[in-house]
DNA sequence: TGTACATCAGTGAACGCGCGTTCACTGATGTAC
DNA sequence: TGTACATCAGTGAACGCGCGTTCACTGATGTAC
């Protein structure tokens, strides 16, 4: 019957939000102060230390929330792509992924932050989340036909460099609007080329 | 007649290795304090006040001399190949940027990590110097060749790219020893297939 | 039902510390006459 | 040639400030009997 609304993590709860908006001001997680973070959460710097032994829990903790963030809207992504078969989806993935990093851009930008910063778990796991996006992508028919004939490590390689090109692109599209459409013609193009570079190093062997 | 040994300079360039070699350590040059960057140059802090108004005109100091070394070395890479025409000088290039990743491992992770780190003008003059790389390459007679008939905005665009991805590919390959052959190779062929694909799309036309 | 106790998020005051920055100064080097 | 001056890298002392952390405390909530 309870409701449950958890009264102890409510601070808690706070504390992270601030981070994560601390830190997609500073772009950077690891520079973040104590008493900033609680002066933004409307906490004493002591509270604090009822949650969290040290910054470093804390970033733990941002980081695993960022992380369930982006893989449910990677999640977004294959569903909506799931529909039809014979469109050439790979603009469709595009623009719903620059669609859900306008829509979410504090998981991206501390992403690409922490994505070469100061914390080596953190670089870690975005790596590893980078490799799974692109694996979660050439699962999909309309990319595996599109890449038919290509060596599956190869296409692995291809679709984790697309993946990481695309993911610091959505950085410039988060941060200058007037050039959005360049950037989304731009990343589509490399996208096309990519592919028919792997197609003319690998040609379809005929029937 | 003076051997001009730039005494002014002295200091300051300390400064600058000082710097340097905190921001590796840190991966993350805006994290740096006046105070920490004279200590380890064995310099009193007001002595930085000398050199740079603020830490921001010092980080542009290093950026300015990092990329000045890397043009450095694909200019000499382009004047030892200037003689043979057909040449590929392609993985020329690529080997020359590896060993000069190697040599000098610091300039290249704190490029990456101040690429998207907290300061502006930092991520703008890194953009601008992998800009100014990738037109240099431009120019060289043996890739003009290699892509001729495409669009000159194109070509900037491939090689801009192609100079981010191997920037970021060259932190793999100073992390993981092991991998660097496997890196070279995937760099390698990531790049021929970017040229693949370009001309796949901008086929030559028939004289 | 009331009463006494335990738990725990949150607080304000206080501490010592290192920071960025300023100041007036030194001392070496170059230069004008 | 000597003398007086200008330039400039570098210094130690001092400042005010915000930081991380500790402390004893409050006050709300849950719980045992």
């Amino acid at each position: 019957m309870t409701p449950i609304p958890l009264p102890s993590s409510h601070g808690k709860q706070r504390i992270i939000e601030a981070a994560l908006e601390l830190a997609e001001e500073h772009r950077s997680f690891s520079s973040l102060g104590i008493r900033e973070i609680t002066r933004k959460a409307k906490l004493s710097a002591p509270a604090f230390y009822r949650h969290f032994d040290t910054l470093n829990a804390l970033g733990m903790a941002v980081i695993d929330q960022v992380k369930a963030d982006v893989l449910k809207a990677l999640g977004e992504v294959r569903l909506a792509a799931a529909g039809e078969i014979n469109l050439d989806i790979r603009p469709l993935l595009l623009k719903r992924f620059f669609d859900l990093v306008l829509e979410n851009p504090r998981a991206v930008i501390i992403g690409a932050c922490e994505a070469y910063g100061p914390m080596p778990e953190m670089r870690q796991s975005i790596r590893a989340a980078l490799r799974q996006v692109a694996e979660e992508i050439a699962k999909d028919l309309h990319i595996s036909r599109l890449l038919a004939g290509i060596p599956e490590p190869l296409i692995a390689d291809i679709l984790t460099h697309i993946a990481h090109h695309v993911f610091f692109l959505a950085i410039d599209y988060i941060d200058r609007p007037k050039d959005r459409v360049a950037i989304f013609n731009s990343a589509e193009q490399m996208i096309s080329m990519m592919f028919a570079g792997a197609r003319a190093f690998n040609p379809p062997s005929v029937g």
